[in-house]
DNA sequence: TATCTTTATTGTATTATTTACACAAAGCTA
DNA sequence: TAGCTTTGTGTAAATAATACAATAAAGATA
């Protein structure tokens, strides 16, 4: 009779002003140290994967997601989980953070935001699975354009260029990096611009989903590299 | 108390003579229908995933692979399985047919190559692994070289070229295909030539491993695109 | 109101890469 | 030795990537 567990978990990033952030839970148990990690839990036995990884974000962080997907299962480490053998479906999710409302933190639970480069030692060997989520989302942001889940609706080019430039941490020529978005005509000029207090006022701009889908399905490939 | 069973299923391909086969098992149990399948079976308690898909496709078939790597988590379907609420971590394994002894058919298990283009319906939802590590090889042959593990050590110009065509079922310029490869560095010639009937004879070539390795860490990318 | 500061926007020349394309070389056979 | 078969090779044209700097628009300031 096997007797291994079966959990979720989820790697939630989100962006704003030029930082990489993950979406981290704590909970408190008596008597433990209490560590930071992703949120996830136990799949139940007639839930699919996804929609368990989908329950356990709402109800720890209530947080809904513009894109996920599988990241990885984790169940090489017989001891990952120190209580019981747990393997974990990671999974890689994308979100506007500036428009949702995380959950407030309760008694037993905090939630928070942390950008990448602050983030502490996790549970379980949840530092791997951010890794390995890290890893996933530089290079899925070179050849899917899933930069645009990151950002809100509308967007300035310069936000645009700043995401790329912070997450892949490299400099990028601005007319360049212009030019090769413009040139896969999936981003469209809207007609408002941005508020700012100084500067020339800077255009907003879109993400056509529809017109990629169907480019993608005519064989169009997407494709960022830089030198 | 969770009541989920964790399984391992490989989806080995070889290639011969411009032909991607891969590798099925047929277990007899009484007074069922015989379903081909891909080789697999439940985790132990205290293996991990990747030990249970090596043990399993040794017992099942007894092949040792070049390559193997996690291909994807199959456990949105709660009925995938009709017995039980089973998940399956599926790996996706290239190995140099050629080479390999298969174990011999015994009274209560068949083992087989088929070509991929003549699989039948399989059991559970292998039809759907299958595909989705075709896929997968497809996309992992243009930009990491894991064609060669598909081949013998020392192999044609022409079969590497033929390996590419067959399983991207694409044409290829043959000049700029090998300028291309040989462009990499990571190729290097024989002073052996193939027996052959007819034709000009063919110098043997042989992948360097360990140089592409090297590359790899000072950033070089295997790439290889066609019109 | 002229000037300065700040950020946004745009084009071109150079270089590198990709593509298209055809004939000679080597061995075998008749 | 003529013909068949498969291997092996180079160049020109087209396309894509790169490097690079001046102007436009607005608000702030003198």
């Amino acid at each position: 009779m096997q007797d291994i567990k079966v959990a979720v978990d989820a790697v939630v990033f989100g962006y704003q002003q030029n930082t990489l952030y993950v979406l981290l839970i704590q909970q408190k148990f008596a008597g433990q140290k209490a560590y930071w990690a992703l949120p996830g839990g136990l799949v139940k036995d007639d839930e699919s994967l996804m929609d368990a990884v989908t329950r356990e974000l709402k109800e720890e962080t209530n947080v809904e997601v513009n894109y996920m997907e599988q990241l990885y299962t984790f169940g090489d480490d017989l001891h990952r989980d120190s209580r019981d053998r747990v393997i974990s479906v990671a999974y890689f999710a994308l979100i506007d953070s500036s428009k949702t409302n995380i959950k407030a933190d309760t008694d037993a639970d905090k939630v928070q935001w942390l950008p990448i480069k602050e983030v502490p030692q996790l549970a379980f060997d949840h530092n791997l699975i951010l890794q390995t989520a890290i890893e996933r989302l530089k290079s899925k942001l070179t050849y899917q354009p899933v930069g645009f889940d990151l950002l809100p609706k509308e967007f300035l080019f310069s936000d645009l260029e700043n995401l790329y430039c912070t997450i892949l941490e490299k400099e990028i020529d601005r007319r360049n990096f212009r030019k090769k978005i413009l040139s896969f005509d999936i981003v469209e000029e809207t007609d408002r611009f941005a508020e700012k207090k100084t500067g020339r006022p800077a255009r907003l701009f879109r993400f056509n989903s529809k017109k990629y889908k169907t480019l993608e399905k005519e064989g169009f490939l997407f494709e960022i590299k830089f030198a």
